[in-house]
DNA sequence: TGAATTTTGTGACAAATATCAATTGATGAC
DNA sequence: GTCATCAATTGATATTTGTCACAAAATTCA
């Protein structure tokens, strides 16, 4: 039996605004994981075969770029987690995820997502809800990260994110809104 | 009689393979729409109330910032364009939408794509394809934009959409791709 | 606890880009 | 075709940010 199904279904129930008892998934749809620090949930060139729900732990996704890790995004728990492009479009993904703290996960298969998809449109609608989501965030990012200076790109982030700046190293954080670690410190120490 | 109802319902088969057979839609609920070039289809703090399919031309979106005109994104003919976050959401745009060139719409109004929505599994099918597109361009777009010189920007661009070049003026593709005007032009002299 | 490792901070300097001002070139209205 | 308007270019200079090198601080873990 795993407890962590019905916390899922919050989650969803939440963010779509779908009622809890219309929110199905067989439970063995679903596998339960644990990773220690710094471990690797997927690698570049692998092709993304979940889409995880994270019950708690901090997980980040980076590229490389020239060698230099570049972060995309973090997931903290009660929040879903994937290489989307790899996992939509079944290519090989350009991104890493790892954990960054000890994280617990219910990851759903991408051949069980297509299940969910295919024998009910609630599923449908939760898939369209939360890529809806995703892509407002993501246009919210595109805003942030494109003409702003170093000093607002980080104000802003210490205003909607404060969080954020507490749980991640200031060296991810730098990468994540496309400053040098140097000039990161610098604005931090107020010059 | 609306002609282009089959163009539209061909892209949208293209894009989530779905045969056209199974693609329905009212003629009622589609309004076509002419544009003279600069007109605008949305301002800020109006509430994006349609989702538009192009049958030709081209529209831009952009914000302001400090008074300045940023541009967040170009759409042309066969796509479809919106204010996202507002029509999603219900709540004031902050971008505007402009023609820049004489565009033919077909404009679907946000109560019809509910009905579509709730009256139909394929539409909640169509409308999730669609929005997991938006989101991979989207996330390409902020690798795109975050730790890449502003020469890259332009050749990265010029690689991947040189049509655009070709038919949106330079000042325009500058804030675009996040410069000023005059470096962008010191980029294209060569300099 | 203490050594090793990782992260953060600082300084000096270089490179990239913005800003401001002026000019040239292109386009559209009449 | 001409004038007016808008777009693109160019130069000079200021500002921002990156780079490299190293030191200080914090964290990890044996």
């Amino acid at each position: 039996m795993k407890a962590s199904i019905e916390i899922l279904k919050a989650f969803l129930s939440k963010s779509t605004q779908i009622p809890v008892n219309q929110i199905e998934i067989e439970e063995s749809y679903l596998v339960e994981k644990r990773y220690k620090r710094n471990e690797y949930i997927l690698s570049e060139n692998q092709v993304c075969n979940h889409v995880i729900y994270i019950v708690s732990g901090l997980i980040r996704s980076f590229y490389l770029k020239d060698g230099l890790e570049i972060n995309t995004a973090f997931h903290r728990e009660d929040a879903i987690a994937c290489s989307f492009n790899s996992l939509v479009n079944r290519v090989a993904s350009n991104e890493f995820l790892q954990t960054l703290e000890e994280t617990e996960v219910l990851e759903l298969p991408y051949e069980n997502l297509l299940r969910l998809y295919h024998t009910s449109d609630k599923w449908q609608e939760i898939g369209r809800i939360l890529t809806e989501k995703e892509c407002v965030f993501l246009s919210n990012r595109v805003t942030f990260l494109n003409f702003e200076s170093a000093k607002m790109k980080y104000l802003n982030l210490l205003k909607k994110d404060p969080e954020l700046i507490q749980r991640v190293s200031m060296q991810h954080l730098a990468s994540y809104i496309g400053v040098t670690r140097e000039t990161l410190s610098r604005i931090r120490s107020g010059i």
